[in-house]
DNA sequence: GTGAAAGCGCTAACAG
DNA sequence: CTGTTAGCGCTTTCAC
């Protein structure tokens, strides 16, 4: 089983001359003379050289690789950075080792200890909904393995971080619907100790406000999946508390209230209105199409994998959040302007 | 910026015993001693020393990652499958490095380059579109890299591999249209030299011979992305050649069907019936919701992975296509039974 | 221009 | 029970 794979040293042994030699002419050092780098080379194809990535990481102390930790690959905005990450990554001769944590707090723990042995170059990481306790990251920082934040970020750690302004997202939204004639505005929230979450809840309620929209406790309803934004849609439906808008905190939350309102023939968007935050691939999809937030994952991914690179290179340089601008894009689940 | 990370060496100038004692505390071995083992460990803890995968790897010549290339993460089924990877994978001690081809060979050759550089273990493949030439993949082999392909495999290599019976499926799906009523299938097909394409075509077209529906050319259709599905069935209503069934490769092929039907007004079932392929997100937001072939990927996923693992462990066991049961999700765009 | 030797972090065979 | 040594594949001084 070992050994299969060629090595410098055979390379060597084949041309009677020594490892360093074969070493410096693979990597045309200019004190190697012609002759013998072409002899190198010409045997290196023909046996299907491929250099050991692990021996020289071993040696530079450098994998040339990222760990990213996600809550979920499967979730189409995660996967969307994913693929940016790995895209502007691998330009740069980086490789991505992914873990997620299934929004488990232990496993993003054990995920963590995985990729400090691994040696990674650096970490991404978008957090759980639940972490609370930061231990696991700052064990990161204590290894001096850079880390990127990118969404769910962590209050209280000194590191970049790429966001999006949600307030400022999810108060343009609220007041999209205010200008089209909404006055009645329901927001379905999630987990408040999720910066995002929350700070979406601040956009819609000081949007309310400014807008001379007086605040109530009800309008925050906890919701943020297809299952809860049916449900409790329905809830408001069946108790006589029709909003005439509903921003959710996701699409899926925002099509599980359109499947609800449209079981019960509520007119989207003449009786309510409804927005989603994310523009996944189904808020294209629900009928009508949704308005929602694009929140560019594929950019953020790039900018969030070049902020890593640059620490990579430079571990003292100012710590830098990026901001990633949104845009509403309106179709047909709210009124035009 | 170097040697910033403790290792054993470390410890063992820490104690004043040799580096190999410190290996073997570590680990249990039952020749040291109770008192040096927890000396060593309660100083590990102390330093947080962490073990150095790469050193391994390089000693062992066993990376413990498993390289993935897929053609786009984003694309819901590849990351459903991927996260079944990762699972299963992670719980058997290994890591996962995915690169995406994006569908161009090039990337494809470049991607299994890196991961044969790498040194992973094995190599999890799904293939481009557009692969004709498989040199790469022999490269693969002839390195005495196990290879496991899903999905998208490639005819002629020996390798393992994991797929659904993509003909029985189509068969079934075709049969399902025809049994509530439809007589006027149209396929919406794609690429022919991809098997799953031209194996759920000929389940089509099995499916209607079977059932005394002559074929005609003009029943298959190329078509499998959302535009073409939306534009190709606009163009069957203009050309006034509307179908009462359609059969589409993918659920996003589908969809736009279901919106240039759902545009000139076209009654979904009760005029045209729509069964899409996969099973993804999107398929059960539609309005109506889809009928669509469960594609089971996460499965998938955790099989490919099981079996790649069983090949490190074993190269020489005879090679295994496993196919993982599909089923059709009967929802809103068929008729009843 | 090329070779010998040391070392990256770790393990394992061999001593003692 | 513990230490010494060699070696995984490669690069990099330091010699010659």
């Amino acid at each position: 089983m070992r050994s299969l794979q060629v090595t410098i040293k055979d390379i060597a042994k084949q041309l009677g001359i020594s490892a360093s030699t074969v070493s410096r002419a693979l990597k045309d050092h200019p004190d190697i003379s012609e002759k013998t780098k072409i002899k190198v080379k010409a045997l290196a194809k023909e046996l299907n050289y491929k250099p050991n990535a692990i021996a020289l990481s071993l040696q530079s102390s450098k994998s040339n690789i990222i760990g990213i930790i996600v809550p979920q690959i499967v979730h189409h905005f995660f996967s969307t950075v994913i693929s940016g990450i790995e895209e502007y990554a691998g330009k740069k001769g980086y490789n991505v080792l992914i873990c997620q944590s299934n929004e488990s707090i232990d496993k993003e723990i054990t995920n963590t200890q995985t990729l400090i042995s691994s040696r990674v170059d650096g970490i991404i990481v978008s957090r759980t909904k639940n972490t609370e306790d930061f231990k696991h990251f700052r064990n990161i920082q204590n290894s001096f393995i850079p880390l990127v934040f990118f969404d769910r970020t962590c209050h209280g750690l000194k590191t970049d971080k790429v966001i999006i302004d949600d307030y400022k997202a999810a108060y343009e939204a609220t007041e999209y619907l205010i200008r089209t004639g909404c006055k009645n505005i329901v927001h379905f929230s999630g987990p408040e100790n999720l910066k995002i979450s929350s700070k979406r809840m601040w956009g819609f309620r000081d949007a309310l406000k400014k807008n001379s929209i007086p605040f109530k406790e009800e309008y925050i309803i906890n919701a943020d999946n297809l299952e809860d934004g049916q449900n409790e849609t329905e809830k408001l439906i069946r108790n006589n508390k029709i909003p005439d808008g509903i921003f959710a905190v996701n699409d899926m939350t925002a099509a599980g209230a359109i499947n609800a309102l449209k079981k019960y023939n509520i007119k989207i968007p003449d009786k309510v209105s409804v927005i989603g935050f994310t523009n996944e691939l189904i808020s294209a999809i629900t009928d009508p199409p949704m308005t929602t937030v694009e929140q560019n994952g594929y950019i953020m991914g790039c900018k969030t994998a070049e902020l890593l690179i640059k620490r990579i290179e430079n571990i003292d340089a100012p710590f830098i959040s990026e901001i990633i601008p949104t845009k509403l894009i309106i179709r047909d689940t709210t009124k035009k302007n």
